[in-house]
DNA sequence: ATGGTGGTCCTACCA
């Protein structure tokens, strides 16, 4: 089966529902794979979503913080969430599309940020987000795989591993998201199972590459001080299965932008 | 070195 998808860190789905419809006008994605929604499950745009033809619809919500969901034009087989760290946030959601043998799982996430403070006896949630990552690798080396080996991670990973990820290595060492202790948490993440890069493996490690800017900055797109925050990973089953990724840059500039970028991908599964 | 912007929901917290 082909099947497009899209991961998109929205930063409140109900006030960017217009970029969600001119997204799905340009792109036409079979998936969407939505972090930071921002509003109860309950609270979801679920009529505009099915009357663009997204019938499918699995979300996890939470009143103002976080929030994960899927909308899809393909039907789901099972949907599921896991918590993490126990403390009831809304960071994960998983669905299976296809049947039989083709079928595959689709994990969406949306892992923790961390504060500014890259030190966790200083800063509490610094040491979420590395407890966080332990915790994804641990099931991703056990018991993530019950419900299928072929499977598609996504989401906003908040953390650019690569120096060619961030506008400047040199000047982020110490900025939480790209500090030597997250990228060695998230090789552990890949190394769980073996997940291989699809964005990566389109868009050369050499090239820079930013799926984030930030709010603050006076011009972003002058200043491009941008770093590479939401990943697609495909595992070693479906290796080669990811044929075409495009950061869409252009979204960053809509009106009333998120300030994330989407990115879409194309797989021939 | 600092503060810069933008989201939720109404006051501070989070990114």
């Amino acid at each position: 089966m082909d099947i497009s998808l899209v991961t998109w860190n929205i930063n409140s789905v109900r006030l960017r529902m217009p970029l969600v419809e001119r997204f799905v006008a340009e792109f036409n994605p079979d998936v969407l794979c939505l972090q930071e929604i921002k509003c109860r499950t309950g609270d979801f745009p679920e009529k505009p979503l099915r009357k663009m033809g997204y019938e499918h619809l699995a979300v996890n919500g939470q009143a103002g913080y976080h929030g994960v969901a899927i909308a899809s034009r393909v039907p789901f087989g099972e949907t599921f969430s896991r918590e993490f760290c126990g403390k009831g946030d809304a960071r994960h959601i998983a669905v299976t599309l296809g049947s039989g043998g083709d079928a595959i799982t689709v994990h969406n996430f949306y892992v923790p940020a961390g504060g500014d403070e890259p030190d966790r006896s200083r800063n509490e949630k610094f040491g979420h987000k590395l407890d966080f990552l332990t915790e994804m690798r641990d099931w991703f080396s056990g018991s993530a795989k019950e419900h299928s080996d072929r499977m598609v991670l996504v989401g906003d990973l908040n953390i650019a591993p690569l120096e060619t990820d961030v506008w400047s290595h040199k000047q982020l060492l110490k900025v939480v998201s790209h500090t030597p202790i997250e990228v060695e948490h998230l090789g552990g993440v890949q190394a769980s199972h073996g997940w291989h890069d699809a964005v990566r493996a389109h868009i050369p490690p050499e090239e820079q590459l930013y799926t984030w800017w930030s709010y603050r900055a006076k011009d972003w797109r002058a200043a491009n001080k941008g770093r590479r925050l939401d990943h697609i990973w495909v595992s070693p089953k479906l290796g080669g299965s990811c044929t075409a990724v495009e950061v869409v840059k252009d979204a960053r500039g809509w009106e009333k932008p998120s300030d994330h970028a989407p990115i879409m991908a194309r797989f021939t599964i």
